[in-house]
DNA sequence: CTGTTAGCGCTTTCAA
DNA sequence: TTGAAAGCGCTAACAG
């Protein structure tokens, strides 16, 4: 069933079915009732590919998820197709491993279907400039943070990992903590985790703390699991630590779990921050103090400067959205 | 950039550099390496729309998630989108919200792309019977049951929520329980709610165990919100209860938290069990006893079933995949 | 092995 | 207000 059969049963041309079905008002009242009827009566709906092949104007916006496991990405994620949909553009999803190279795959997204703009979220598109330079469209990057390139086309929204991470220590420090253990991710390039890393030793330096690298950093993966095993890990490395400064609240969450298995109670024994602010953390038992990071806001302001970029043609943006900080049950004060 | 600039570039037609990237045979080595040198030098990658539009042979599975919140749905969706990519077929994600209508969504969807088949995770389009009628091609719901429609090309794959729900109740009637509460969905028609409450009703009347619905059934979302909500209003109507039957892991771990809030032990003081079986149920304190289901073998069977239909042209199928019961910490035998 | 060309389903210009 | 027709980028059949 294609637009000439439906021409054919209105006894029309197919250009007169195509302006009805695209609201175009140089039509009789009498046909577009007929083209109408027709269409109803077979359920006809326009072939896209044919549709966008033909439209110069594109109104596709591909979403980039790297990992849809996680919570907070996914919070993004439904926010922002609510937000699109509306909008007459068309949210396309595809979603990527962690070992995917997001780049490369954004690139190819690119030319296979000529989107008007990319959104990443998660990941770090930035880190591998040569596929991402040949995207000459918008692209946003919400939730990490991308270092802005001279005259280049990719705006970051992100929570200030760096503040959030240091705001988070010295709260640890106020309680009394001064040996602290962290939980986190792979360091190094411009990744959440070097960030989060490097507002905790600003604290820690801030405050007159020394910190052992090697006895009291343990790498972790953003789950459960992993942040349970690095737990396990970290106590024995750090036996006399008092507190836990986890980098996400799944790993916190993990950890927690592997505390009172090794019989230390949460806050008792050891105190534990998180990072993210899932809903979870206040059903968690005790309910985990984290910084929360505004989900809703981010995803609007990423949307919204990138659609500032496609419609006003606006400049590429870095932004920082506030954090919030969710005191818990699960840090205790010292002394 | 298009198919006839690189030709142009290469000094040959059209044809041979689409034989080229289709990785037809019948091009000599010298030819096919100019073309892919060119191609390579470019970037250029083919045109989706316009290749999809020529070719009669679709290659694209639709995926309709029913709601991104879902931890359930989430890790079905991320390990049939990795069994796919192998398969040269591309898979396409849509997400809906809990209230579109599904089959509403598909029926379109079919018609402006054409997919090969469709995969529901959640929602229940058999329950559409007049928009799901004119998909002509295999779908499969998964998670979800359906009603096998005679000669219909809707398969289901499913945890029987039945079996699981009765076994579930049985447990905590072995336990010693008498006075249990459920927090559940909405009942009615073929969702899963009803088949598990349906399990439960089984149990209990097996067992000779009276249940006042008006007192003991709350309904609620699937959320820690609203199992936290349904849990205090439970307790308030029915003050003696043992023990509660949650529909879901997180109904239940909201639950659980209003429950300590309320100055209610668990399991010391009321019992739960929930269902799903998410990671996290491993990971709370105390552990959640709950009923896993299977998302390795509902994503693989479902994926499986709708294969064998699109290229054996293979019947539909409903199938049950079996459940696991995952005994935690969080039901206490009486007396 | 390679070039030429019809045509996938649609939109849009140009004429009528 | 409508019809006719070009052409979006590509594939595949056909001819050479």
């Amino acid at each position: 069933m294609t637009i000439k059969d439906i021409a054919r049963e209105c006894g029309c041309a197919v250009g007169t079915v195509s302006r009805v079905l695209n609201d175009h008002p140089d039509v009789s009242v009498k046909m577009r009732e007929k083209v109408l009827s027709v269409v109803e009566k077979y359920g006809f709906i326009l072939n896209a590919n044919a549709k966008q092949l033909k439209e110069q104007t594109r109104r596709t916006i591909v979403i980039l998820v790297k990992g849809t496991s996680s919570i907070l990405l996914n919070s993004l994620l439904e926010r922002i197709q609510k937000r699109i949909e509306p909008l007459l553009y068309n949210a396309s999803v595809v979603v990527l491993d962690e070992y995917d190279n997001e780049a490369r795959v954004a690139n190819r997204i690119y030319y296979e279907h000529k989107p008007v703009g990319i959104i990443f979220l998660g990941g770090s598109p930035d880190l591998f400039p040569s596929d991402f330079a040949r995207i000459p469209v918008p692209c946003v990057l919400i939730s990490n943070e991308s270092r802005l390139m001279e005259g280049g086309n990719l705006s970051s929204v992100s929570t200030d990992n760096f503040a959030a991470a240091q705001y988070s220590t010295d709260y640890l420090v106020s309680m009394g903590h001064r040996r602290i253990g962290v939980i986190g991710g792979d360091l190094g390039g411009s990744g959440i985790s070097q960030r989060r890393y490097d507002g905790f030793m600003s604290s820690l330096s801030k405050n007159g703390i020394p910190f052992d690298y090697e006895r009291s950093y343990v790498k972790s993966k953003y789950s459960f699991e992993d942040g349970a095993k690095a737990a396990r890990l970290l106590v024995e490395r750090y036996p006399d630590l008092t507190a836990i400064f986890a980098m996400s609240d799944v790993m916190a969450i993990g950890a927690m779990r592997c505390l009172f298995d090794m019989g230390r109670k949460v806050p008792d024994d050891v105190s534990i921050v998180g990072f993210d602010g899932i809903p979870l953390c206040e059903y968690y038992q005790p309910r985990l103090t984290t910084i929360r990071q505004q989900t809703e806001l981010l995803s609007d302001e990423g949307l919204g400067i990138l659609l500032g970029c496609i419609e006003k043609s606006g400049p590429a943006r870095n932004k920082f959205i506030p954090f919030e900080f969710m005191e818990g049950e699960s840090v205790k004060r010292l002394c």
